[in-house]
DNA sequence: TGGTATATGTAGGCGTCCTACCTATCACAT
DNA sequence: ATGTGATAGGTAGGACGCCTACATATACCA
């Protein structure tokens, strides 16, 4: 363990894990890991990616063509899955940004605070 | 049917619906019907309260102590459940709340506009 | 020699939400 | 009178997305 006592609390909006993620690829090819600990450093540790959440969503991100993959070297030495965001995942990426927006204003308006 | 074709979109955060309800519940005490509606036409009927959402989250809030209920009359003449806030409940919209915000700062973030 | 960080994955479970259904009353139009 | 829509409450079954826990492997360092 490398962290403290505590149950880890579940620590990520249900939903916005694939917008995260595709967010994360605008900026460069990445591996999983590398992605994960992109996520959970900009956000101050706030939200934390499992491997468990994390693999799954990539090989959906493949699975509908945002994504895609091929073997490398990290920059440690190791092998590494880089994925590279496509034209049509950045069209999606797009759409969960507004839809995210939209929803989260939505929100606002019934929390009184828009 | 009420409303045009199409697949109705899942508009809501999944996780937020009690977090809405219990905000709704902190004006009056109302029935689950109208509480839908509430969030609906404060939302602009961008998120949606289906039934087979609503009413299992009030059970799971009477059960955890965050809202009562008794059988009462509705405006109309109809049976109705109102359900009413308590203290534990304002205190449980707080952290809901302080979470969200939480979260939300963080994915912001990410997303590079926080 | 063993522990930690890096790196990828799978299996099983759980909570939340949706679809689809059911019942019932009341107002209103046909 | 008949039925349609809005109001009102509910359940059953399933999908989805995330988590926990586990399994494997390599590199580095003490």
């Amino acid at each position: 363990m490398s962290h403290s006592a505590g149950p880890s609390r579940n620590e990520l909006l249900r939903g916005t894990l694939d917008m995260l993620i595709l967010q994360t690829l605008t900026l460069q090819p990445l591996h999983g890991y590398a992605i994960a600990q992109h996520i959970e450093r900009l956000s101050d540790d706030v939200l934390t990616v499992e491997q468990g959440s994390l693999y799954p969503a990539l090989e959906r991100l493949q699975q509908k063509g945002w994504a895609t993959s091929e073997w490398g070297e990290s920059p440690t030495g190791r092998r590494a899955r880089y994925y590279t965001i496509t034209p049509a995942g950045r069209r999606r990426l797009g759409e969960e940004i507004s839809s995210f927006d939209r929803v989260l204003g939505a929100i606002n308006r019934v929390m009184r605070r828009a």
